[in-house]
DNA sequence: TGTATACATATTGTATACGATTGACGAGGC
DNA sequence: GCCTCGTCAATCGTATACAATATGTATACA
């Protein structure tokens, strides 16, 4: 069995989160994971120590981790806050940003095509990801920075929904969101601040339609539920 | 010796982090640490690993942990983002606050009121902390808190200057934050929203000047430099 | 005198053992 | 039949021992 280090351990344990291969409100085991990971408790112990800190999960004494779960009311703040930190961001991604960071944020995209082209779901939505966490870091604020890391945890986990698309339209969509990347690099290359907060505030409008949709299901046809479950239903 | 539980240890860092009593960049000897609070290295390290992920404390491979420093192009950031932080959250606490929270809050202003009047800077700066903080929970807004928090970290330790007053005027300034943060608590009951910005702004420019004086503090008098080192300084 | 290398020392990282707390299950009493 | 309390298993928390890594210093050589 592959042996990890530390921070395989922790990078694979974000992947799983945001994947929602874990999903939210997952109780995590120590032990079972020192053993899924071929390490002792304590180096893992500390691992979750620090994915506690970057809110990925959250621990309760004497009883464990577990994955960080995505509350209805925590989801309410998730759309207000969202829009405002994106698009300061970006803005200040154009002013800070650095040929390295550019070549970074290309490179991301390339994954990103490749992953929707694929079809692969969970990929694309860790490719995009990968992505805005490129733009996070062009901003070259921790403050900011702080709150996108958040952001995003929540944002990965729900648009796991919009890259498996049901119908035409909905893959249009996704091709979408990659005309918008392209644009968005360009944009921030050309150093072009409105244009950039522009591109960023359509992009994340595109997104948030299915991501509400998540949130708030379309209910399930009535004829399958038994007159029982409808009453306790209501 | 007293012996500390791993909050009391967590919560004693803390302060003395924000106290600058550990200053900026000082390195963390675990073993030290660990006989300091009288427990094993294996719960402080998951202390420190906490510290970091609330970005108290940076640690690096095999290299021990630091006391976050202030580096200037931190605090370039800091003054860039904090008003839009101190603002948008406060709001949000416009609507959403609690009449528990409130009640906290006023408690807060007391603390802090004392603190200010016992001269006590240290403990003027922590309760001013825990002002902000309250009204940063009042915001019930988990993205925007985790800015907050960045911020208050870099904010309480420079405030030390500003509770440390060496002239009359500067004295002054103290009592007015006071003052600011009686009228924020009146509009925040009041839920009147754009007052409370324009308050928390104001109460940000009393500050914000002492501050950037701590970042780029009053040139030292030239007698007392030898002419070499004032060749070495251009 | 400056630099490189090897060793000594200090500090961090990991494994394992043991103690403490929680939650579940079942026996007993009401 | 239901509630309460005690025991037990499972899991988490801590201490200690040991391994791995980095840093400082002395010495040899150019």
């Amino acid at each position: 069995m592959k042996s990890f280090t530390k921070s395989e351990c922790l990078d694979d344990l974000r992947r799983r989160i945001l994947s929602t291969d874990l999903s939210p409100g997952h109780d995590l085991d120590e032990a079972g994971l020192s053993e899924y990971y071929s390490m002792s408790r304590t180096p893992l112990r500390e691992v979750l120590q620090r994915l506690q800190g970057e809110g990925y999960v959250v621990m309760s004494e004497n009883r464990g981790a577990k994955v960080a779960s995505m509350d209805i009311d925590v989801l309410r703040t998730f759309f207000q806050t969202a829009p405002m930190v994106y698009a300061n961001i970006a803005r200040l991604a154009c002013e800070n940003r650095t040929p390295a960071e550019l070549d970074d944020l290309k490179h991301a995209q390339m994954n990103f095509t490749k992953a929707v082209k694929s079809s692969d779901a969970a990929e694309a939505a860790l490719a995009n990801h990968k992505f805005h966490a490129i733009v996070g870091s062009m901003a070259a604020n921790t403050y900011l920075m702080a709150s996108l890391a958040r952001l995003q945890i929540d944002h990965t986990r729900m648009s796991q929904t919009f890259y498996r698309p049901s119908a035409p339209a909905e893959a249009m969509l996704v091709l979408k969101a990659i005309e918008q990347h392209d644009a968005m690099i360009a944009a921030i290359e050309a150093g072009e601040g409105a244009l950039v907060i522009d591109l960023t505030l359509q992009h994340w409008d595109l997104s948030r339609d299915r991501m509400e949709r998540y949130v708030r299901p379309d209910p399930l046809p009535v004829d399958v539920i038994s007159l029982k479950d409808q009453r306790n239903a209501i």
